[in-house]
DNA sequence: ACCTGAACACCGTTCAAGT
DNA sequence: ACCTGAACACCGTTCAAGT
């Protein structure tokens, strides 16, 4: 049986997908864990908390499927399966994709530690697929930056319809596969 | 002498970059404007349409600067200048970017045309480049959306403070630079 | 420790009315 | 055509009080 606390997130999490952080209001939140409509600042400072609490969440999860989806792969396919992996997660969930990296104004610490969690997990796959692939250019805090930008921007775009006017315009997953060809300089070398 | 309407984007516009979106109250740009709190319901359909008068003119603000900035360069250079362009005028005001490019519910025809006419700016910008250097990727259309997406979610991870943790890591401008440099096969060679 | 109900200070939006 | 003042239905947050 869930906490309430649990019960607070989940409610304030299928808000949040339903339209966005706007429709997260504390009161209905409190309705759907079946409580009164303040009983959310027992658990939390205040909504910005909640928030952070599912964003936190999220990020962890994120960490874990990038992780997983390079750890079938070798060389630069690491990238790209990390890459798609997070594409799928962005896709599937945009009202969570946009308040994970949305403006938080000011610090918030678990929110920090799951976004360094997961920028170590995109670096360690990036650090595996450079020592299998030699057609990778060197430099892995520039080339991580690089391909996390990148990646990022697809989704953002994608999600404001500023990406695909045209139907049959490439789409994230295709510019993905476009970006790590470029990155190993457009040959398919792969020495070890 | 400005137009009451002038006044109200005015007013909303320093609000925005003030607070962000939050802090646009419809009854602080009447304030502002000298007017009463409900006065802009009579030169906007809602808080939303008002949103969108701004950002509209931010996007032809940010056309005129891509085409500008690229210009006075030739190649790759191009590229390289209009998207510098278009990191110093987010990071300039982080809020009308968020704004621009944030969650639109539903359509909205001056909105559209402005950020159409931003693809075709850079569009324009690409296609001189590739003319002039053939290091170049061939394939405009999968380019541009390549080079908006990384320029935007540079911007979007800098403003966010996930991007440069470390002092003296790549920033936005740095990481544009290397783009250039791998999208152009990571040589130097620029054949006319 | 956890929760409730009333209250406060907002805000977007609508409406009747004014010039 | 453009604007005002009152009003409505919200919302985040606080507080005193309950078990």
């Amino acid at each position: 049986m869930a906490t309430t606390r649990d019960r607070l997130i989940d409610g304030a999490a299928a808000l949040l997908d339903e339209g966005g952080p706007a429709a997260v209001t504390l009161r209905e939140v409190g309705r759907r864990a079946g409580v009164s409509h303040n009983a959310p600042y027992k658990h939390f400072r205040d909504k910005r908390d909640l928030l952070a609490a599912i964003a936190a969440d999220e990020l962890r999860v994120l960490a874990g499927r990038l992780t997983e989806a390079a750890a079938g792969e070798t060389g630069a396919a690491r990238i790209g399966a990390a890459l798609h992996a997070y594409v799928g997660w962005a896709v599937a969930a945009p009202e969570r994709f946009r308040l994970v990296f949305g403006a938080w104004t000011g610090p918030h610490a678990e929110l920090e530690d799951a976004a360094q969690a997961a920028v170590v997990a995109i670096t360690e796959v990036v650090t595996a697929a450079q020592a299998e692939d030699e057609a990778l250019p060197r430099g892995t805090e520039r080339l991580v930056a690089l391909l996390r930008s990148t990646a990022h921007g697809l989704v953002d775009l994608e999600l404001a319809g500023h990406l695909r006017k045209r139907p049959g315009a490439p789409g994230p997953d295709d510019l993905i596969d476009e970006l790590i060809t470029l990155v190993r300089g457009g040959g398919t070398a792969q020495r070890h």
